[in-house]
DNA sequence: CCTTCCGTTAGGCTC
DNA sequence: GAGCCTAGCGGAAGG
């Protein structure tokens, strides 16, 4: 394809915030907070509809280049080759595309409005929790969600235990590192600089990594063995009780 | 476009091994190490050579859903609609692209053996520091990279200074952050168990977190202000000289 | 296999 | 805007 024609179809893409997709023998080059640069090969360009740019090789999932949404995108040819430039401001961040040859181009209006619903995140986990308190152990009380831990940051669950001990529970969706203890322990020293009493640390996750289990042992911390998966049946079958009663 | 011809062309570009570009209305569902569901909309299918999956929503840089490299796809027409399932072994994981319409199918055969080289990196800070170590002080002298810490991990620059007393450097790309000043603290301490003397230390990075600065000063690590492009800029240096002389 | 750590991480949220 | 944290993080390197 003639590498004008295939500029004024980009120009005429962007004009009309359509999706684009080119395929073609290009160089790339990047400069911003670090910088790049990948010699010919052949590629597939896609410029999105808000001005996200992706360049992909022909393996891998990630892009191997790319520009986020909001990018200014222009596009010119000169010496022979097809260059397209997108810039974003703050940080300053340049994306050179260097078209040698186009094979293909196409341009698309797509419509997309439906919702993207995840499922088993570390958000659903805690609402598993507050609505089924047993998940961590009978008699588990929430007090409150998001509680603060001073300088440290958040906790995710902080509530009373059935002898009236204060609990603070950390959720993590995959195993819990040591890192995680750590981190768990800080916050609690800071609650117990605040309130004066030493709570329960109790981590909820679906596993433990063998570094980390040797320092649970160390600070005190207990384990409590719980799922995303399960949080999420928990939840669907909380929901479906709602919908059945409502 | 009709399915038929569409799972056709979709099973041909999977055996020839090609990169496929599909645009249509689908559904997309994903279960695995979570789960989710997204409803009709008008989207790209990215089926790349090796196996990579990637559902792109018309605006954004990421992917809606994916499938890493080397998932095993399969294409079924079944009640008025085109199926594409990219199910991967460890984790099990399955994505499910419901299509309903197709509106454009392509596929091409790419070749693209170029490499990639990435600038400005937290390495090739390291590499500078090596090359000239007055980047982090006058008169240090660095001992070893990639220096054991006991359990701690590993410390980016072990070395000396003017005075003869050890250094630690921690290299950073980014502003440092106080996670990152307990890391170095906690490197040096296994350090001081092993030598039976405090090293100083180091953090090397372009700027620190607010909330780091305060740490910085109560561990008594020091702070020296040095950026990736910096570095890269002092190595290109280099190598030019290298060029020069060889 | 597991673990650790980097990344132009991105993206979301709060202050 | 800066700071903080999660992610189906992905990917690479090392044990």
């Amino acid at each position: 394809m003639r590498l004008k024609e295939a500029a004024e179809k980009l120009r005429e893409g962007i004009r009309s915030r359509s999706l684009i997709v080119l395929t073609g023998l290009m160089e790339v080059f990047y400069e911003g907070r670090a910088s790049s640069s990948l010699g010919e090969g052949e590629r597939l360009l896609l410029i999105k509809q808000d001005g996200s740019v992706l360049v992909h090789r022909p393996t891998g999932y990630e892009p191997v280049n790319w520009q986020p949404p909001g990018s200014l995108i222009s596009v010119i040819v000169k010496d022979g080759v097809l260059v397209i430039e997108a810039r974003r401001l703050s940080p300053e961040e340049i994306l050179r595309v260097v078209v040698k040859k186009v094979y293909s181009i196409e341009s698309h209006k797509l419509e997309d409005s439906a919702d993207f619903a995840m499922h088993a995140t570390e958000e659903e986990m805690k609402r598993a929790i507050l609505l089924e308190p047993s998940l961590i152990e009978e008699g588990f009380k929430p007090i409150e969600d998001e509680r603060r831990a001073g300088r440290a940051g958040f906790v995710d669950i902080f509530g009373v235990d059935s002898s009236g001990n204060l609990v603070v529970v950390e959720i993590k969706r995959r195993n819990a590192t040591s890192e995680d203890v750590r981190q768990l322990v800080s916050y609690v020293k800071e609650i117990e600089k605040e309130l004066g009493r030493r709570p329960r640390m109790i981590l909820a996750a679906p596993g433990v990594q063998r570094s980390a289990s040797r320092e649970l042992a160390a600070y005190g911390v207990e384990f409590k063995c719980l799922s995303p998966k399960r949080c999420h049946e928990i939840l669907k079958r909380g929901r479906g009780l709602e919908e059945f009663l409502g």
